[in-house]
DNA sequence: ACCCAGGAAATTC
DNA sequence: GAATTTCATGGG
Protein backbone atom coordinates (compact mmCIF):
# COMPACT_ATOMS: atom_id res chain seq x y z
CA UNK A 1 0.00 0.00 0.00
CA UNK A 2 0.84 3.67 -0.15
CA UNK A 3 0.43 6.53 2.44
CA UNK A 4 0.98 10.42 1.25
CA UNK A 5 0.90 13.39 2.91
CA UNK A 6 3.86 11.65 5.01
CA UNK A 7 6.48 15.03 6.38
CA UNK A 8 9.98 14.65 8.19
CA UNK A 9 10.39 11.14 7.70
CA UNK A 10 13.84 10.12 5.34
CA UNK A 11 14.38 6.25 5.56
CA UNK A 12 17.88 6.35 5.22
CA UNK A 13 18.16 9.16 8.43
CA UNK A 14 15.94 7.52 10.21
CA UNK A 15 16.77 3.62 9.62
CA UNK A 16 20.58 4.30 9.77
CA UNK A 17 21.25 6.97 12.13
CA UNK A 18 22.23 4.37 15.00
CA UNK A 19 18.70 3.65 16.38
CA UNK A 20 18.10 0.53 14.64
CA UNK A 21 20.37 -2.05 13.42
CA UNK A 22 18.56 -4.74 11.03
CA UNK A 23 17.50 -2.44 8.34
CA UNK A 24 19.76 -2.43 5.14
CA UNK A 25 19.40 -0.04 2.06
CA UNK A 26 19.05 -1.39 -1.28
CA UNK A 27 21.30 -0.38 -4.45
CA UNK A 28 17.27 1.43 -5.33
CA UNK A 29 16.91 2.91 -2.25
CA UNK A 30 14.79 0.99 -0.70
CA UNK A 31 14.87 -0.63 2.87
CA UNK A 32 14.18 -4.08 3.91
CA UNK A 33 14.08 -4.90 7.52
CA UNK A 34 12.17 -7.46 9.72
CA UNK A 35 10.58 -5.94 12.74
CA UNK A 36 7.27 -7.17 14.29
CA UNK A 37 8.24 -10.68 12.82
CA UNK A 38 7.52 -9.87 9.71
CA UNK A 39 9.94 -8.94 6.52
CA UNK A 40 8.96 -5.27 5.68
CA UNK A 41 10.34 -3.97 2.31
CA UNK A 42 9.99 0.46 2.23
CA UNK A 43 9.84 3.06 -0.40
CA UNK A 44 9.74 6.88 -0.17
CA UNK A 45 9.30 9.07 -3.11
CA UNK A 46 8.18 12.93 -2.08
CA UNK A 47 5.04 12.50 0.92
CA UNK A 48 4.40 9.45 -0.18
CA UNK A 49 5.54 5.72 1.77
CA UNK A 50 5.49 2.55 0.21
CA UNK A 51 4.84 -0.50 2.04
CA UNK A 52 4.96 -3.60 0.06
CA UNK A 53 2.68 -5.91 0.35
CA UNK A 54 1.14 -4.39 3.67
CA UNK A 55 -2.83 -4.01 4.16
CA UNK A 56 -4.09 -0.55 5.29
CA UNK A 57 -5.01 -2.58 8.67
CA UNK A 58 -1.99 -3.36 9.35
CA UNK A 59 -0.67 0.08 8.92
CA UNK A 60 -2.83 0.79 11.33
CA UNK A 61 -2.18 -1.45 14.08
CA UNK A 62 2.01 -2.07 13.99
CA UNK A 63 3.50 0.33 11.36
CA UNK A 64 2.04 3.77 11.89
CA UNK A 65 3.17 3.63 15.45
CA UNK A 66 6.48 1.43 14.72
CA UNK A 67 7.70 4.83 12.68
CA UNK A 68 6.39 7.13 14.55
CA UNK A 69 4.10 8.67 12.14
CA UNK A 70 1.05 10.56 14.12
CA UNK A 71 3.75 13.12 15.95
CA UNK A 72 4.58 16.06 14.62
CA UNK A 73 8.21 16.36 14.03
CA UNK A 74 8.39 19.64 12.22
CA UNK A 75 6.32 20.86 15.29
CA UNK A 76 9.42 19.16 17.74
CA UNK A 77 12.07 20.42 15.41
CA UNK A 78 10.69 24.33 15.70
CA UNK A 79 11.13 24.03 19.51
CA UNK A 80 14.15 22.44 19.90
CA UNK A 81 15.62 24.59 17.22
CA UNK A 82 14.71 27.73 19.71
CA UNK A 83 17.10 26.09 22.78
CA UNK A 84 20.38 26.49 20.98
CA UNK A 85 22.16 27.21 17.50
CA UNK A 86 23.84 24.57 16.62
CA UNK A 87 20.95 21.96 17.62
CA UNK A 88 19.14 23.91 14.71
CA UNK A 89 21.83 23.02 12.38
CA UNK A 90 21.33 19.30 13.64
CA UNK A 91 18.24 19.31 13.30
CA UNK A 92 18.59 21.11 9.90
CA UNK A 93 21.04 18.79 8.58
CA UNK A 94 18.57 15.38 9.18
CA UNK A 95 15.22 16.47 9.63
CA UNK A 96 13.92 13.20 8.35
CA UNK A 97 15.15 11.40 11.48
CA UNK A 98 12.22 10.08 13.54
CA UNK A 99 12.59 7.89 16.69
CA UNK A 100 11.23 4.65 15.94
CA UNK A 101 8.97 2.52 18.55
CA UNK A 102 10.92 -0.85 18.48
CA UNK A 103 10.25 -4.02 20.60
CA UNK A 104 11.66 -3.20 23.65
CA UNK A 105 12.81 -6.79 24.23
CA UNK A 106 14.63 -6.20 20.89
CA UNK A 107 15.94 -2.65 22.18
CA UNK A 108 17.42 -3.55 25.57
CA UNK A 109 19.41 -6.85 24.13
CA UNK A 110 20.93 -4.37 20.94
CA UNK A 111 22.10 -2.15 22.78
CA UNK A 112 23.48 -4.57 25.54
CA UNK A 113 25.60 -5.64 22.38
CA UNK A 114 25.98 -2.28 21.23
CA UNK A 115 28.60 -1.28 24.38
CA UNK A 116 32.24 -0.64 23.70
CA UNK A 117 31.38 -1.67 20.13
CA UNK A 118 31.01 -0.13 16.68
CA UNK A 119 27.97 -0.38 14.84
CA UNK A 120 29.14 -2.66 11.68
CA UNK A 121 30.10 -5.72 14.54
CA UNK A 122 26.95 -4.52 16.25
CA UNK A 123 25.09 -5.31 13.02
CA UNK A 124 27.21 -8.43 12.44
CA UNK A 125 26.52 -9.88 16.07
CA UNK A 126 22.84 -9.17 15.98
CA UNK A 127 22.42 -10.37 12.72
CA UNK A 128 24.31 -13.45 14.09
CA UNK A 129 21.98 -14.34 16.48
CA UNK A 130 18.87 -13.67 14.70
CA UNK A 131 20.39 -16.09 12.80
CA UNK A 132 21.07 -18.75 15.14
CA UNK A 133 17.84 -18.12 17.26
CA UNK A 134 15.29 -16.78 15.53
CA UNK A 135 12.46 -18.25 13.50
CA UNK A 136 13.38 -18.40 9.70
CA UNK A 137 11.04 -16.19 7.41
CA UNK A 138 13.08 -16.39 4.27
CA UNK A 139 16.70 -16.73 2.86
CA UNK A 140 18.79 -15.13 5.06
CA UNK A 141 15.93 -13.67 6.68
CA UNK A 142 15.30 -14.42 10.44
CA UNK A 143 12.55 -12.66 13.38
CA UNK A 144 14.43 -11.09 16.53
CA UNK A 145 14.51 -14.33 18.60
CA UNK A 146 12.16 -14.09 21.58
CA UNK A 147 13.50 -13.74 25.25
CA UNK A 148 12.20 -17.16 26.59
CA UNK A 149 14.35 -18.71 23.51
CA UNK A 150 17.83 -16.71 24.93
CA UNK A 151 16.63 -17.93 28.32
CA UNK A 152 16.96 -21.07 27.68
CA UNK A 153 20.66 -20.62 26.24
CA UNK A 154 24.13 -20.65 28.21
CA UNK A 155 27.09 -17.85 27.26
CA UNK A 156 28.62 -21.28 25.58
CA UNK A 157 26.09 -21.70 23.02
CA UNK A 158 25.91 -18.21 21.86
CA UNK A 159 30.15 -18.20 21.21
CA UNK A 160 29.36 -18.89 17.56
CA UNK A 161 27.58 -14.88 17.21
CA UNK A 162 30.89 -13.66 18.55
CA UNK A 163 29.37 -11.36 21.32
CA UNK A 164 32.51 -11.66 23.44
CA UNK A 165 31.84 -10.56 26.91
CA UNK A 166 28.77 -9.65 26.19
CA UNK A 167 27.65 -12.73 25.25
CA UNK A 168 26.59 -13.05 29.51
CA UNK A 169 24.92 -10.24 29.28
CA UNK A 170 22.26 -11.10 26.86
CA UNK A 171 21.83 -13.95 28.91
CA UNK A 172 20.93 -12.40 32.09
CA UNK A 173 18.99 -9.94 30.43
CA UNK A 174 16.93 -12.43 28.49
CA UNK A 175 16.36 -14.96 31.77
CA UNK A 176 15.30 -11.72 33.64
CA UNK A 177 12.85 -10.41 30.81
CA UNK A 178 11.90 -13.77 30.25
CA UNK A 179 10.89 -14.56 34.20
CA UNK A 180 9.67 -11.65 34.84
CA UNK A 181 11.65 -10.26 37.11
CA UNK A 182 12.23 -7.42 34.92
CA UNK A 183 8.86 -6.32 33.22
CA UNK A 184 9.62 -4.13 30.32
CA UNK A 185 5.77 -3.39 29.68
CA UNK A 186 5.24 -1.92 33.29
CA UNK A 187 8.77 -0.03 32.97
CA UNK A 188 6.90 1.65 30.07
CA UNK A 189 4.93 3.74 32.43
CA UNK A 190 7.40 4.00 35.37
CA UNK A 191 8.75 7.79 36.65
CA UNK A 192 11.76 7.80 34.48
CA UNK A 193 14.44 7.50 37.65
CA UNK A 194 13.00 4.20 38.67
CA UNK A 195 12.43 2.31 35.15
CA UNK A 196 16.10 3.01 34.53
CA UNK A 197 16.80 1.40 37.85
CA UNK A 198 14.53 -1.21 36.65
CA UNK A 199 16.83 -1.94 33.64
CA UNK A 200 19.55 -1.77 35.76
CA UNK A 201 19.17 -4.55 37.75
CA UNK A 202 20.40 -6.98 34.67
CA UNK A 203 24.05 -7.33 34.21
CA UNK A 204 25.74 -5.23 31.56
CA UNK A 205 22.95 -2.60 31.63
CA UNK A 206 24.14 0.60 33.04
CA UNK A 207 23.13 4.23 32.49
CA UNK A 208 23.78 4.45 29.24
CA UNK A 209 22.05 1.18 27.87
CA UNK A 210 19.07 2.00 30.06
CA UNK A 211 18.37 4.66 28.29
CA UNK A 212 18.41 3.47 24.81
CA UNK A 213 16.54 0.72 26.15
CA UNK A 214 14.21 3.17 27.04
CA UNK A 215 14.18 6.18 24.24
CA UNK A 216 14.53 3.55 21.81
CA UNK A 217 11.94 0.48 22.75
CA UNK A 218 9.73 2.11 25.16
CA UNK A 219 9.32 5.85 23.44
CA UNK A 220 10.38 7.71 26.67
CA UNK A 221 11.38 10.70 24.68
CA UNK A 222 12.41 12.94 27.24
CA UNK A 223 15.67 10.35 27.87
CA UNK A 224 18.97 11.46 26.63
CA UNK A 225 21.94 8.86 26.62
CA UNK A 226 25.25 9.53 26.39
CA UNK A 227 27.61 7.81 24.50
CA UNK A 228 31.37 8.58 23.91
CA UNK A 229 30.02 10.37 20.71
CA UNK A 230 27.51 12.38 22.80
CA UNK A 231 29.94 13.41 25.29
CA UNK A 232 32.25 14.72 22.99
CA UNK A 233 29.65 16.50 21.28
CA UNK A 234 27.91 18.24 24.70
CA UNK A 235 31.96 18.97 25.72
CA UNK A 236 32.83 20.77 22.57
CA UNK A 237 29.52 21.68 21.12
CA UNK A 238 26.94 22.59 23.95
CA UNK A 239 29.27 23.56 26.85
CA UNK A 240 26.83 25.55 28.60
CA UNK A 241 24.35 22.71 28.50
CA UNK A 242 22.93 19.67 30.19
CA UNK A 243 21.00 16.67 29.44
CA UNK A 244 18.16 17.92 31.06
CA UNK A 245 18.26 21.09 29.77
CA UNK A 246 16.78 20.02 26.46
CA UNK A 247 13.09 18.81 27.50
CA UNK A 248 10.55 16.72 27.36
CA UNK A 249 11.72 15.75 23.60
CA UNK A 250 15.47 15.61 24.18
CA UNK A 251 15.25 12.14 22.77
CA UNK A 252 14.94 13.53 19.77
CA UNK A 253 17.54 16.60 20.32
CA UNK A 254 20.10 14.11 21.24
CA UNK A 255 19.14 11.69 17.63
CA UNK A 256 19.87 15.34 15.73
CA UNK A 257 23.09 15.44 17.64
CA UNK A 258 24.62 12.42 17.54
CA UNK A 259 24.10 11.84 13.72
CA UNK A 260 25.34 15.28 13.22
CA UNK A 261 28.55 14.53 15.59
CA UNK A 262 29.14 10.83 13.80
CA UNK A 263 28.91 11.97 10.21
CA UNK A 264 30.72 15.38 11.12
CA UNK A 265 33.82 14.00 12.95
CA UNK A 266 35.97 16.86 12.40
CA UNK A 267 34.42 18.98 14.36
CA UNK A 268 36.63 17.17 17.11
CA UNK A 269 39.49 16.75 16.27
C1' DA B 1 51.99 -3.06 17.51
C1' DC B 2 48.47 0.33 18.83
C1' DC B 3 44.00 2.51 19.28
C1' DC B 4 39.19 2.74 19.11
C1' DA B 5 34.31 1.21 19.17
C1' DG B 6 26.50 4.19 20.85
C1' DG B 7 30.01 0.73 28.35
C1' DA B 8 29.88 -1.73 32.37
C1' DA B 9 31.91 -4.97 35.74
C1' DA B 10 35.74 -5.96 38.50
C1' DT B 11 39.57 -4.42 40.84
C1' DT B 12 42.48 -1.21 43.11
C1' DC B 13 43.63 2.93 45.27
C1' DG C 1 33.78 6.01 47.17
C1' DA C 2 36.32 7.56 43.24
C1' DA C 3 39.69 6.33 39.76
C1' DT C 4 41.66 2.68 36.87
C1' DT C 5 41.75 -1.86 34.55
C1' DT C 6 39.73 -5.50 32.29
C1' DC C 7 36.52 -7.57 29.43
C1' DA C 8 36.16 -10.18 23.49
C1' DT C 9 36.30 -9.02 18.98
C1' DG C 10 37.39 -6.78 14.73
C1' DG C 11 38.79 -2.83 11.80
C1' DG C 12 41.72 1.05 10.76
Amino acid sequence: MKVTGITDFDLAQTLDCGQAFRWAEQPDGAFIGVAHGKILTLRKNGDELELDGVEPSEYDSIWKRYFDLDMDYGAVRTELSKLHPILNEAAEFAPGIRILNQEPWEALCSFIISQNNNIPRIKGIIERLCAMCGEQLADNMYTFPSAEKIAAMTAEDLAPIRAGFRARYIIDGARRVADGSVDLEKIRTMPIDEARKELMQITGVGVKVADCTLLYGLHRLDCFPLDVWMKRAMSVLFPSMTATDFGEYGGIAQQYIFHYSRLHPELFE
